[in-house]
RNA sequence: GGGCGGAUAGCUCAGUGGUAGAGCGCCGGCCUUACAAGCCGGAUGUCGCAGGUUCGACCCCUGUUCCGCCCA
């Protein structure tokens, strides 16, 4: 006999929390998820997963991407691949530092002391107004990792919930030991292949936060400015020029005037020197191919500095420098007449300039404006240097994602990776990958090509990983940048604040003669993009690192393919000269029901957890699992109310399928083996689809199969035989009640299977029941996926077609019963039916399960050569009276 | 300005060079010993617009409009 069930046992309905905790439960207990290091890297299937940002707010975004993972993941799993899943944590960086600064009321300074043992409280109520308390770098961290500690619990709460097949002993949080180790040791490996160097030179810096940022962190934001037409005089002539600027507060900046080569109008002044006006210092006239003609007046003033071009233009022609706007973003104290800052009259231009000393940039626009009124302040002429009123523009100005007031170009020293020399490589390794969906890839080509600036690396701030480097002092107490002390990888991770360099004595901090620390941290991505070797475990244990790199998958969203897969790409090919995974796969956003993209500052987030209460883990995950890689998707409950309703049909089809008792016998009647026929074409195509990342395929084709051919047909049609109510022919009855239900089982067994990635507590629910036991994997998740293998034994149908030829049939009895408004139980006193021959010819083999369904035991089948085949005409049917209860 | 994606039923989305699909919603019917959280049946479309290729185009090509994203 075939192990049953007693259905009557089971709820009636299924308690979906209840069993999410069990299940949790259960895998963790029993290592489900977890890696198993001894197995080789081609068994293997290993997952750099997104470490989310933990103080960010928790959205059913998250759920959505997570997800899509899972779903790939555990369908790998199932094909028996070694499952590397690790969870880390993204704690680094800026967002947390604010978070810290306000919840504590703290300030970092990397230069106090460190304080043992200090403890602190939320700030609240008087304490969240004092000034805020100065802490040394190391207890600012060490706040840091309290607070995420507590935001790493609602994710993993999350994460759990929804049935992350993570193994939860493979963590990490990207400012712990183990990352910070990895970071330095990666600008260990960089540093001695030269592909990290340190300069001072102007940087993008955000003046509010005042650090350097990298190209990939700014962004253009359309901007109101105006068109000021300024004019200079031209050295020993009474020749003039007028130049048009958005930005005539650098106008003390100014180092040199430019102009198209070709353009008539100023190439007489080419070689000559124009005069500043209000501060009157001559600068040279170049040409330059960069200078649009069309712009303004077609010459404008270089400054150091107003732009990207300026920086370059200062460079080519070897201008001077003249920085004026601080790292406060406020203008700087200078001197004219001292040697760079020339002027023809120093002490009207000092006189200007101290109207504009100590002034945010928006203030000293508006000043210059003022002082360019005035006709004393002229380099030509009576008149005064404005002409006429400035024209407002709308124009693209940068800024740092993160900022909220324009980036300037400020002269800093700073750490980079020289990525200008390898364009064509990361080209090169980007095509390596395969992206999902394939245009993915195109956005990282683009990105890479028009990559303008190495990878300034170096941030001014606290809650990061610090670089492993000190500087020598010289007898003057100058450290001397070109010579830095880089930490002995044994001694990782080292604070320069607080550790000593080797050789030197801690006395010699900061003295002359002795060393002192670099205070920087690295930008977060140059952590972030480790992700890989962070799992792997690169340099700190090779064999480990061997059997998982590269990866097999990154999942990540589109918007950080510039940042996060670029980086990592970058970092690969410079530490080992690989790809750091062989697939990107790309999740598209979750949009509002207007379809605007779902963010914290729109207002507009959906939170998950009450949608985890209400539709279930699994309903839930369905709702994340329908919808493609890279395509955005509008939030829609209505979807999840689908995915609520397929775990309830689950539950009782599986619960009817396994209270089917019969004796055992092989699948043999013509409709169980044209079932299984169908039932094998569809796992063979959405197997396919899971192997090429294509998930929601897959869950469509098993979805519409289940419903349409397992649940509303094949369980019905041979519901009757399964109760040895109906027989078949050439089997003898308990034969063909065994072959019913021994389909009934494989249906199910192979559509629970083919579920499981996607509804993993259901499936693994009714698993649990019979086949876990009955096949000896206990756990659905590490049974196997069906394969042809398990299809082979069963014989094919003699006609491929008697599964539909038997649903068709049935359908037109149930149709005639709609329309003659009685229940499709009810029995039928008189059918005639009307088929083409050949179709009359393949219902026989079915036709007693196809009437058993039907409740028609009287009818009879004309053959009708003009009906298209698989067609069926019902000439005559009569309904028996409603049985009246005799009570 | 350059690149990429999307536009299909009221809604959310599949789709293929050969008669337009699903789910939800809508309409009508049905208690049928797994499931009324269900079942049976039905209606619903200038496949963004305009050209072209083809015997045949929602699909391929060209142009175009709108929406979104990335970059300058």
């Amino acid at each position: 006999m075939f192990r049953t069930i007693d259905a009557a046992s089971l709820p009636k309905h299924f308690d979906a929390a209840e069993a999410e905790k069990r299940w949790d439960a259960t895998w963790e207990k029993n290592d489900v998820h977890r890696y198993d290091p001894d197995r080789p890297r081609h068994e293997t299937f290993a997952v750099d997963t997104p470490p989310p940002t933990v103080s960010g707010s928790l959205h059913i975004g998250h759920v959505f991407s997570y997800t899509h993972t899972d779903v790939i993941v555990r369908y790998q799993r199932m094909r028996g691949r070694n499952i590397f899943y690790p969870m880390g944590w993204d704690d680094n960086g800026l967002p947390t530092e604010r978070r810290v600064q306000n919840y504590f009321n703290v300030r970092c300074d990397p230069h106090v002391p460190y304080e043992p043992g200090l403890t602190l409280t939320e700030a609240t109520g008087k304490a969240a107004k004092d000034k805020p308390r100065i802490i040394s770098r190391p207890n600012f961290i060490e706040l840091c990792l309290q607070l995420t500690a507590e935001d790493e619990k609602a994710f993993t709460n999350l994460w759990r919930r929804i049935g992350l097949s993570v193994d939860w002993k493979e963590q990490y949080a990207t400012i712990d030991d183990h990352c910070r180790t990895l970071a330095q040791l990666s600008f260990l490996d960089l540093f001695e292949k030269q592909h990290i160097y340190n300069h001072e030179a102007p940087t993008m810096w955000d003046v509010d936060f005042q650090t350097a940022v990298a190209q990939a962190e700014v962004e253009d934001r359309p901007t109101a400015g105006a068109f000021h037409d300024i004019v200079f005089g031209v050295e020993g002539s009474d020749d003039s020029l007028m130049i048009s600027t958005t930005r005539p507060e650098l106008l003390a900046a100014c180092v040199g005037v430019t102009a198209h080569p070709d353009d008539a109008r100023y190439r007489h002044l080419f070689g000559k020197r124009a005069i500043t006006p209000v501060f009157h210092v001559p600068v040279p006239i170049f040409p330059s191919e960069l200078a649009d003609p069309q712009k303004g007046t077609g010459i404008l003033m270089v400054c150091t500095f107003g732009d990207a071009t300026d920086v370059l233009w200062w460079r080519e022609q070897k201008l001077a420098l003249r920085q004026i706007v601080g790292r406060d973003g406020r203008l700087m104290p200078v001197q004219f007449g001292v040697q760079g800052w020339e002027s023809l009259h120093s002490d009207k231009a000092n006189e200007a300039y101290a109207q504009l000393s100590g002034k945010s940039v928006k203030q000293a626009k508006a000043i210059m404006v003022e002082l360019l009124r005035m006709p004393q302040c002229s380099a030509h002429g009576p008149e005064c240097p404005l002409r006429g009123e400035p024209k407002p523009l709308q124009h693209a100005v940068k800024f740092f994602e993160k900022g909220d007031r324009p980036l300037e170009f400020v002269t800093t020293r700073q750490w980079f990776v020289r990525l200008m020399d390898q364009k064509e490589a990361l080209l090169a390794k980007g095509d390596e990958v395969q992206w999902h969906p394939e245009f993915m890839r195109s956005r990282y080509r683009n990105w890479t090509e028009n990559l303008q600036l190495d990878w300034c690396i170096s941030r001014q701030r606290y809650f990061g990983v610090p670089f492993p480097v000190w500087y020598p002092l010289d007898e003057q107490g100058q450290p001397d940048y070109s010579k830095p002390i880089v930490a002995p990888r044994e001694r990782l991770p080292v604070d320069p604040m607080s550790d000593t360099p080797p050789g030197h004595d801690p006395s010699q901090r900061d003295q002359p003669g002795g060393f002192t620390g670099e205070s920087d941290v690295f930008d977060t991505w140059f952590t972030s993009s480790l992700t890989p070797q962070i799992g792997t475990h690169w340099q700190l244990a090779p064999a480990r690192h061997e059997k998982l790199f590269p990866m097999d998958i990154r999942p990540q969203s589109h918007e950080i393919i510039r940042t996060w897969a670029f980086y990592s790409i970058a970092k690969a090919l410079l530490h080992e000269n690989k790809v750091p995974w062989n697939h990107v796969v790309i999740s598209g956003w979750i949009l509002d029901p207007d379809r605007k993209k779902m963010s914290k500052s729109k207002g507009n987030v959906v939170t998950p957890m009450h949608l985890l209460d209400e539709y279930t883990a699994d309903g839930v995950r369905y709702w994340a699992a329908n919808a493609k890689l890279g395509s955005d998707t509008a939030f829609d409950e209505k979807v999840l109310k689908v995915g609520r309703r397929l775990v309830t049909k689950l539950f009782n089809a599986g619960k009817f399928v396994l209270g089917q008792s019969a004796s055992v016998h092989p699948i043999q009647c013509e409709l169980d083996r044209a079932f299984v026929h169908t039932l094998r074409q569809m796992c063979s195509k959405a197997t396919e689809s899971f192997d090429a990342f294509e998930y929601a395929h897959a869950l469509m084709a098993t979805e519409s199969f289940f419903w349409t051919h397992f649940t509303d047909a094949h369980i019905e049609l041979v519901k009757a035989r399964a109760r040895g109510e109906c027989s078949c022919d050439g089997v003898d009855d308990e034969a063909a009640r065994g072959s019913a239900v021994a389909s009934l089982r494989l249906g199910l067994s192979v559509l629970l299977r083919m579920f499981a990635p996607v509804v993993p507590f259901i499936t693994e629910e009714v698993w649990s029941w019979v086949f876990a036991e009955e096949t000896g994997h206990p756990s659905i998740h590490r049974a196997p996926w069906p394969t042809e293998a398990e299809f082979a034994s069963i014989a094919p149908p003699e006609d491929a077609s008697s599964f539909d030829v038997a649903v068709a049939c049935w359908t037109a009895i149930n149709k005639r019963k709609s329309e003659a408004g009685v229940s499709v139980a009810r029995p039928a006193e008189i059918l005639v039916l009307a088929a083409h021959p050949h179709t009359v010819t393949v219902l026989e083999r079915v036709v007693q399960d196809v009437m058993a369904a039907a409740h028609c035991k009287n009818f009879r089948i004309e053959k009708d050569e003009s009906l298209a085949e698989g067609m069926f005409d019902v000439l005559q049917a009569v309904f028996e009276e409603k049985k009246t209860d005799p009570s």
